[in-house]
DNA sequence: AAAATGTGGAAAACGCTGTTAGCAACCCAG
DNA sequence: CTGGGTTGCTAACAGCGTTTTCCACATTTT
């Protein structure tokens, strides 16, 4: 079937772990073909032997990224007393380490059908499981992760803000309280 | 005093009320300054004999947005016997109503300097309020709120998730408890 | 009334962007 | 030895934000 996952040749692998060093370093301002191209030693359009367009390095970007983020997941739950926590600790300090990686990677929609299956479902089962299995507040809780990063990236909150406070607040509202069982469905 | 607020003159106002237009309807790609100025009639040099470049038209367009968005929270809570939910609701319409205004307006640090004093606390303290006094609360609320509608408008919740669920759940709970008061300071 | 000033438009151009077309060198198989 | 595929190149195009230079018109000053 066409428009498989079809996985990268080790040259276009090659590009885009040039093209993330370019982006970490100076930002989506930094993140041009021209540039790209340079890193690797070679002109702008033989970048396009290797990837279809701007869009597909990009996407081989976020895949790195995603992956990386699935691990960091998954060690900060594993022995961890209070995996909630843990999983904000270590979420927002991955945001913070990778501000215009985080960005690209939670701008746009998510080209879905050129990524491999398991990149979105492992981070995710890992939240679910912190919230003990209530897949509501998973994503309130992600939610709620995802917009304090991103107000901290773009400098949202004021400067006297306590912003470790808010933090502490957000995910103790998400705690598993064992009140009351959801009504199924 | 250098750099201060400096209001817009009318024809500044035509054209960030015509870029907004444009960008309203085809989303950031259809913001150039070619394409704003033909909106208005004119050729782009001649933007800036009112407004300095274009980051100054992108600070118009948002200046506007917040003042909506604050008159929008206002009407929110006004006579609402639940402040708190009808503010997410309030917010989340807003988001979905005007979505490329919307991520225009929290994508980057708001330039303040650039911006009337009143645009960012008044909003503010609405929420501070729903949430009964506790900005810890009101700050993680904001970035649930933030964070569900930016993930709905990048289409990052799975085709089958229950979206409305996890609204729900966030704002539960955030909703103020009474159970014990804040240590303050 | 005449002259000076300021305002708001225009065209041309610069350096940047992503991208395509066409061409040349290489390497490896038949 | 001859093809064909692979991977690079240069040249080029359209679009971007922006600066420079100039011009027409209106307003104000002398």
């Amino acid at each position: 079937m066409a428009g498989s996952v079809e996985p990268l040749s080790p040259r276009a692998r090659e590009i885009a772990a040039a093209a993330r060093r370019l982006l970490e370093q100076g930002g989506p301002h930094a993140l041009s073909m021209r540039a790209v191209a340079a890193e690797v030693g070679i002109r702008a359009p033989s970048l396009y032997k290797h990837l279809a367009d701007k869009e597909a390095l990009e996407t081989a970007i976020i895949a790195a990224g995603l992956a990386e983020l699935g691990d960091v997941f998954e060690a900060a739950v594993a022995g961890a007393t209070d995996p909630l926590t843990a999983l904000a600790h270590a979420y927002r300090r991955w945001g913070h380490d990778h501000p215009h990686l985080y960005r690209l990677s939670t701008d746009r929609p998510l080209p879905r059908e050129r990524l491999a299956p398991g990149l979105e479902d492992r981070p995710a089962r890992v939240v679910v499981a912190a919230c003990g299995g209530d897949v509501d507040a998973a994503r309130a809780v992600f939610a709620f992760a995802h917009g304090m990063v991103m107000l901290e990236l773009a400098d949202r909150f004021a400067p006297d803000a306590d912003v470790d406070a808010a933090w502490r607040t957000g995910v103790e509202a998400f705690r598993p309280r064992h009140k009351k069982r959801k009504k199924k469905r």
